[in-house]
DNA sequence: CTGGATCCTGTCGGATACTG
DNA sequence: CAGTATCCGACAGGATCCAG
């Protein structure tokens, strides 16, 4: 009790959005999710706007929290397969929840300033 | 069904992470979902560390995406109140959820690098 | 093929001053 | 009291080149 968030408190939940923010997180995340393994190009190919930079990063940091594993193939052409990790999978039903009130909320958007509006709060 | 994460996709989870994401969403959510309604110089003085600015953008996006209500009353010296909408308080089980997976994350990190040890990812 | 190293730019967020 | 208006630095993220 008395967990009020004051101060520099929340970052619980900081935590959790590290995990997942930024740009490329999410749909690697998924992709990871669905296929079980995924190699390097393999994800470069599957989300074709990534730079290497930006997937190469966005890798070393979930894999740095242990959410994927990465299994590097000693070999000449270098192979490199990422996969979610044992503990990873727990991220799961997290991510499904947010989805899901995710597809809700822009429904709901809908609802409120209509179909054909993304965003409108231009200037 | 075939709703592989290709192209453009994931934009509900995406639509999910921009009503929290964001430096100071979280703990302000946090603070209207435990204290039912709170003005402007409440919010400020529960949470030193932000600025009007960013006060007044953080509660406008939330306001604009109906998560929270926002009473103007007309007086002299100015008074507005801010509270969770009815639609935003269907927030709270993904917040608690995100909150928890993350303090269990961070225990885990724990386990991973040790106790005195916060980031590490420098150079 | 799988990256690392640089350089560059747009945006996010902070500081400060002003206003109804 | 509850903001708005500016200015500005820091940093996430992109482009490009280099390397094992």
């Amino acid at each position: 009790m008395a967990n009020q968030p004051r101060g520099e408190t929340c970052k619980e939940l900081q935590a959790a959005l590290d995990i997942i923010s930024g740009k490329w997180k999410p749909i690697i995340l998924f992709h990871l999710m669905e296929n079980e393994t995924l190699r390097f190009s393999e994800l470069q190919r599957a989300i074709p706007e990534i730079t290497k930079k930006m997937l190469t990063s966005q890798l070393r940091e979930l894999e740095y929290n242990n959410i994927i594993d990465r299994k590097v193939y000693q070999q000449v052409p270098p192979k490199v397969e990422y996969s979610m990790s044992d503990y990873g999978h727990g991220l799961k039903p997290l991510l499904v929840s947010m989805r899901s009130w995710g597809f809700n909320h822009l429904e709901h958007l809908k609802g409120l300033y209509g179909e054909d509006n993304e965003k409108m709060m231009e200037n």
